[in-house]
DNA sequence: AAAAAAGTGTTTATAATATAAACAGTATAT
DNA sequence: ATATACTGTTTATATTATAAACACTTTTTT
């Protein structure tokens, strides 16, 4: 409501302190001996480490021992491993946006968008395990939610309509970042994507799976479809775009039936 | 491959431990002292546990003392944490499925399929934190994906656009029943639905967003759409309801198409 | 009937976790 | 000169999954 320009000490009251920190709003200290570290050095390290051997590896003590200090010391730094986390995803949110086109090419624009995002699972596969505890708040973030707007901005469309393309959008890039990233991590953990697939399992689900029980799968499990026994045909890659261009389709219909009924409005 | 028919044990072999003990497939020990627990009495009340207290407070102890035993005596039952994990979240997807509706209700009975499985987030808000190890291969599982297939048995797809369908309706209902647990869970700690929507946040993105910095995103921070101001025009019960009919208008699209060039296909 | 085998639930032990409290030392403001 | 604010460290705590060894109990084999 309030169009009140606050200070950056009120509007670092207002956030929480994970958020706060990624915007730079805690003031340096004024007295005391020179601080040895900083929090984009712990970030970083932390950032390092989870790339390296995932989020569990990332404890207090991992990070402060990488750099050099005992684990108690990063609390004079960051107030919890909570905030930790935020900072950790927002500081892996900072991705390069491709330039911007024009309108009439907005399905490439969203297809770059889902596949940047996508990309970022694939590059930190921890990004999906960082719980979600409220929209998007800090810098990176909102600058990813800023580019997901792009392609919608000269639309007729509304913004709460615009903010639920962007939520289906984002949260589709989602889905599929954290299948990517499933699949990346069983195979890491020894096991084949063949495992992942069920291609192993084949044998067992074809003795599991009784026509009467299961009378849909039933006839997909027989074909070797449901555990992909045909790799050419079926993979995630193909998935993820099969589901993005219906998911564009439906988009591009609601376009349509939009700006018609917009124009037969106007004959009232 | 194999058309072999598999002894239960043969079967058992095959698959991940946690899933041979879902399909029932340990045989029950031929000698020693009589069996005071039972697996199905175990999972019970982990699960009671999880949806009272949240999945980190289901331990080994804690579900152990709750039956009036210690924590060892359940590796007599369960081999380890992780099969546990996947007994209980085989067992909450025992969901009722509705009566099979006619052909041409397709949308309606999709429509149905991702509200149930949107459900089990609801009344067990855990059920996403259970890592996901590969394609589904559980008893209760597959009934689901079973569910999942029925509108599309009779449509003219290969198995591989089913399947694709299938995980595209598949994967929106997880994040939306994801993103309804965040909320729940916010909510639960105290925090509200406001805090989670960013309406608290507002007075401090006002001053955070600027233009030059998010072009796209600052008219809908002013506006007060972001933080969702007028909670009536903006709802997460409408943003599901929006994705999931541009999800449905987008297979629609897609059975059109293919119809009519399998037409075409035929004139040649 | 005797002995071996298999399985029961329990006790004890281990390494790792986030972070609270108290500490001695250091830079700045009064 | 002295009070204040801040630094990094040391010490301590409760909790976790599960391995190993234990004394009993039931069934199978000899």
């Amino acid at each position: 409501m309030s169009h009140d320009d606050l200070t950056p000490e009120e509007v670092a009251k207002i956030l929480p302190p994970g958020a706060a920190l990624g915007w730079g709003l805690a003031k340096p200290p004024q007295r005391g001996p020179k601080r040895e570290m900083s929090i984009d050095l712990i970030v970083k390290k932390a950032v390092e480490i989870a790339d390296k051997d995932g989020l569990p590896s990332v404890s207090m003590n991992r990070i402060a021992s990488a750099l050099g200090f005992t684990a108690m010391s990063l609390y004079r730094y960051i107030p919890s491993k909570d905030d930790l986390l935020i900072l950790m995803q927002d500081a892996i949110s900072d991705v390069p946006i491709p330039a911007e086109r024009p309108p009439q090419e907005w399905r490439e624009s969203m297809r770059e968008y889902v596949m940047g995002t996508v990309g970022i699972f694939r590059e930190h596969p921890w990004y999906g395990d960082i719980p979600i505890l409220g929209i998007p708040i800090t810098p990176n973030n909102l600058r990813i939610v800023d580019w997901a707007l792009q392609s919608l901005r000269d639309m007729p469309l509304n913004d709460y309509e615009k903010m639920s393309i962007v939520l289906l959008l984002s949260g589709y890039a989602r889905t599929y970042g954290m299948l990517q990233r499933d699949i990346d991590r069983a195979v890491q953990a020894g096991s084949s994507e063949e495992e992942f697939s069920g291609l192993n399992y084949s044998a067992a689900l074809r003795n599991l799976i009784k026509p009467e029980q299961y009378p849909n799968l039933h006839p997909i499990v027989m074909s070797g479809a449901y555990t992909g026994e045909n790799e050419d045909e079926n993979t995630v890659g193909n998935d993820l775009d099969f589901g993005l261009e219906r998911i564009l389709d439906g988009i591009e219909q609601f376009l349509i039936r939009k700006t018609t009924s917009d124009a037969t409005e106007h004959h009232k």
